[in-house]
DNA sequence: AGCACTCGGATATATCTTATCCAAGTAGCT
DNA sequence: AGCTACTTGGATAAGATATATCCGAGTGCT
């Protein structure tokens, strides 16, 4: 998985949290990475209609909808895409012994054994939105933070 | 996830049915793939303890345990390893409002997701084994194909 | 109209996967 | 016992993908 994964949904919690737009630059401070970097996993979450850009002085992203609505999924798929991690190349039907096409209308095992693990992938991520994960890190967070970065943002 | 991993299950399979020791030439001749890639396959298998090989003349691979005890699973991490695809590079805890790191001893909302999801993978890929798969195909293919097979593996 | 600020796509670099080759080792035959 | 033929094992190139970066296009404010 790609490691700009981890850098988009911590961008989402903090989007979730300012009411005002948040520009690249800004979100790659407070994170401490790779301004440049961020930039191109935040394009990808604009592409795919998670987050809104506004162009010119005062501009950023903000979030289209309700971070009750954006599931870590969502995220995934956005910078990483949608295509399963395995993809079944129909061995079967090569070779010397090679399984005639016709008999091949279903997918086989190994085909669904995997079809069936990645969709328990995204059914898990599926079940969790960002005001989820929102809401577990303000149970850890020290008291006055949320404060904190807000006024931060603002500055 | 690599590609070979759909080879070494298709070995897999396949070894399960032959009595006798196969060389690695020759699972690459009947799946119509690369010879010397499928060896370094074989070779993950061998160091992972699912096949054991037997070095000169008539030898080849042949696995270590029932097809019922060697689960889809057992078949990824060798090829793939065990690491989770997701790794936390703990990002609260960077930034100018970063989380004091005494605050950091259970894992960040992220990665529990990301774990979370790494473990129904797992555990869906667990939950099928070689035998389950051979089973399966049998009730595809065409009479006589597992006898071909058989006498084709032994020529 | 000009200016400062922002995003968006096109462009280098690094890392991992894919593919290949040759040397080490083993069993059976002479 | 030595030899030969066969097989695996690790080390080595080529290609693809992910990572990181830069500069031009667009927008709102003065």
């Amino acid at each position: 998985m790609s490691g700009g994964v981890e850098w988009a949904l911590h961008c989402c919690t903090l989007l979730s949290r300012a009411s005002q737009p948040v520009p690249a630059v800004k979100l790659a401070e407070y994170h401490d990475v790779s301004p440049s970097y961020l930039a191109k996993q935040l394009q990808l979450m604009s592409r795919a209609g998670l987050v809104r850009s506004t162009q010119g002085n005062a501009g950023g992203y903000v979030l289209t909808r309700d971070a009750a609505a954006i599931t870590v999924l969502d995220v995934v798929e956005a910078i990483d895409g949608v295509l399963p991690a395995f993809r079944c190349t129909e061995v079967r039907q090569r070779g010397p012994l090679a399984t005639p096409a016709e008999q091949c209308a279903d997918p086989c095992a190994i085909a669904k054994v995997m079809d069936s693990a990645d969709r328990a992938w995204r059914d898990s991520l599926r079940a969790v939105t960002i005001a989820d994960l929102v809401a577990d890190a303000d149970r850890q967070i020290l008291p006055g933070a949320v404060e904190r970065a807000r006024a931060w943002l603002a500055s």
